[in-house]
DNA sequence: ATGAAAGCGCTAACAT
DNA sequence: ATGTTAGCGCTTTCAT
């Protein structure tokens, strides 16, 4: 079998104690022992068992992750961003892929106790129901990362959904747009979809405009259903001049259909996203949408759980990651009907 | 602390050993007994350590996998598909992201050795050199998963770059084109990128064509690459009537770049890319690919490996997963020399 | 069919 | 400053 501690204390003349010692650079160590400790390591090759380590100090430097759909480029930025922070903090990363699914969710979040994980990060959807009951069950040190989660004793990192949604919607109304097509998320999204539906809404409100909810169309957040969703909207209302996507693919599948159909980007509709992923610099037209920074959500993530696995209490468990619209090519200024102008 | 097996073996008045026995449910215990195990485990919540577990049984059920950039959606297929796959035999992923640093990877070997990992799945360019060599003297079980891997120890799983690249310019000239740029990937890419180009030079050769170096351009797999590769392209070439990118992503960089100089695509310039990812549908003109899939490699590496790791010896360890000409938008038949037609 | 006992490789009192 | 000892929670001979 592998080189073990004992082979190593041989190996210096000392005893296993002191070379782990040495090994976690502890309680004064003769420097003339830690030397020689050092040199058996380096002869035997030695490398510390981790998994008997943590069985002793019931500390696995391991974190969980749990995301939805990682082919999603955002979510990549965030899994990213978590990847790097924790290893700067010297814990590792172990993460499942639920789609979504609940019950994929609850099995993964078992196997990570199992696995004596030493905290979690949750980026989903689902964060109402069983999952959050589980999870606060399983006094696992916990952050969310997919939006607001009402609950003092549950920490969180997210963009603002609200305002953030409420300001694309303004922005549009500002430049001359009233009828505004929406493509937002899952209704089984009760998170961030949800959110920024109600900064949608509230925008409306405000501008006085009315949100029938022939304007609201429901995608997934592929590139499928952003097309899809283009097309139901079309066909429902002969008269808009905007539609605001929950996402960046989302937008581009409606880009692509509305092009498809002859249907000039921005002259006759304007379209803007959310995310502000790379790929929204790189189509036709330049994408404008709501930009927040996946990596700097992950990263923020991981330095809050980091506190609550020390025990540190938060002094804001509520975190928003800062938001911007960025202004490209997708979206202008619409002066009211011109007749005959399409279709 | 925690629920123990001692416990569930008090409640159930039986010894730990029955316990386990009943978990693994191995040799024949006796069904009442095991039935009132069963209850004991139930009513105390206990959930098996699997630490205690991995210690004891000398097996992490624990794969590493270090790929280079989360962000490339190619990668995150292969991630989701390792991961869907590994979770259906008992695994957990655990995950590095080296972004191509050979430096981290280096590190990450070292720390999933550590973690006791039974397998690691590399998806890397990195895969000459100190790398290859390190993995093979660490002894654990391995697939590498980003090009064909010359060592007949080594197992590979990939797409066959060679025969790939080379049908995109077969495809490329049967459609009139001579005068072809190139976007590869880094030159410190020594396989895909390197695989590819030898393709790419095999193409020409057969066609009888002289593939300049002013016909190559390097990129590193980002859209901005692909954007100022074809810039260096087109200011190094004013013939050229077709580009080949080694990703999608360099494609749609390029393309975005021929279309702010006024180049239309596929009128003037026929753009083709590589891999097929979901976006390549969806942007305006669509991608005309070359698809492979990313699950499928890595569901294929996962197999592979538990194979490996099983001590099954593999039949064949150089695998090929399926490629294919994906005709779309972007490129079309050219017809000669006409003047004036562009710039 | 079940229990007793040993031990995986490490750390952390406690003792010296 | 270092060694001795016990034990983390599990599995696995070896008995019975």
């Amino acid at each position: 079998m592998a080189v073990t501690m004992k082979d190593v204390a041989k190996l210096a003349g000392v005893s296993p104690s002191t070379v782990s010692r040495v090994l976690n650079n502890s309680s004064l160590v003769k420097e003339d022992t830690a030397r020689r400790v050092m040199e058996a390591v380096k002869k035997l090759n030695y490398e510390i068992n981790d998994q008997a380590r943590i069985l002793r100090t019931n500390s696995s430097r391991l974190i969980g992750m749990i995301g939805a759909g990682m082919e999603n480029p955002f979510l990549a930025k965030v899994l990213k961003g978590v990847e790097n922070e924790a290893r700067q903090r010297n814990y590792n990363i172990i993460y499942g892929d639920s789609d979504g699914e609940l019950k994929l969710e609850l099995k993964f979040l078992k196997i990570m106790k199992q696995r004596k994980i030493d905290g979690i990060i949750i980026i989903s959807a689902n964060i109402y129901s069983s999952l959050l009951e589980k999870v606060k069950e399983s006094e696992i040190p916990v952050v969310f990362g997919s939006g607001y989660i009402n609950d003092p004793d549950i920490s969180c990192v997210t963009v603002d959904n609200v305002t953030a949604a409420y300001e694309a919607v303004d922005y549009l109304v500002n430049n001359g747009h009233k009828k505004i097509g929406v493509i937002q998320g899952p209704y089984s999204d009760a998170v961030a979809s949800a959110e920024r539906i109600k900064g949608v809404r509230l925008a409306f409100r405000n501008h006085g405009i009315e949100l029938d909810d022939k304007l609201i169309a429901e995608g997934d957040y592929t590139f499928e259903s952003g097309y899809t969703g283009a097309k139901e909207l079309l066909s429902r209302n002969n008269d808009l001049t905007a539609i605001f996507a929950f996402n960046d693919e989302m937008a581009i599948g409606a880009i692509r259909y509305l092009q498809e159909s002859g249907i000039s980007i921005p002259r006759d509709i304007s379209v803007i996203g959310f995310d502000g992923i790379d790929l929204s610099k790189f189509v036709k037209p330049a994408l404008t949408t709501v930009e927040q920074s996946g990596y700097e959500l992950g990263s923020k993530a991981v330095e809050m759980l980091d506190s609550l696995i020390q025990g540190k209490p938060l002094s804001n468990n509520k975190i928003f990651i800062p938001h911007k619209l960025v202004e490209r090519e997708s979206t202008e200024m619409h002066f009211g009907e011109v007749v005959g102008k399409r279709r």
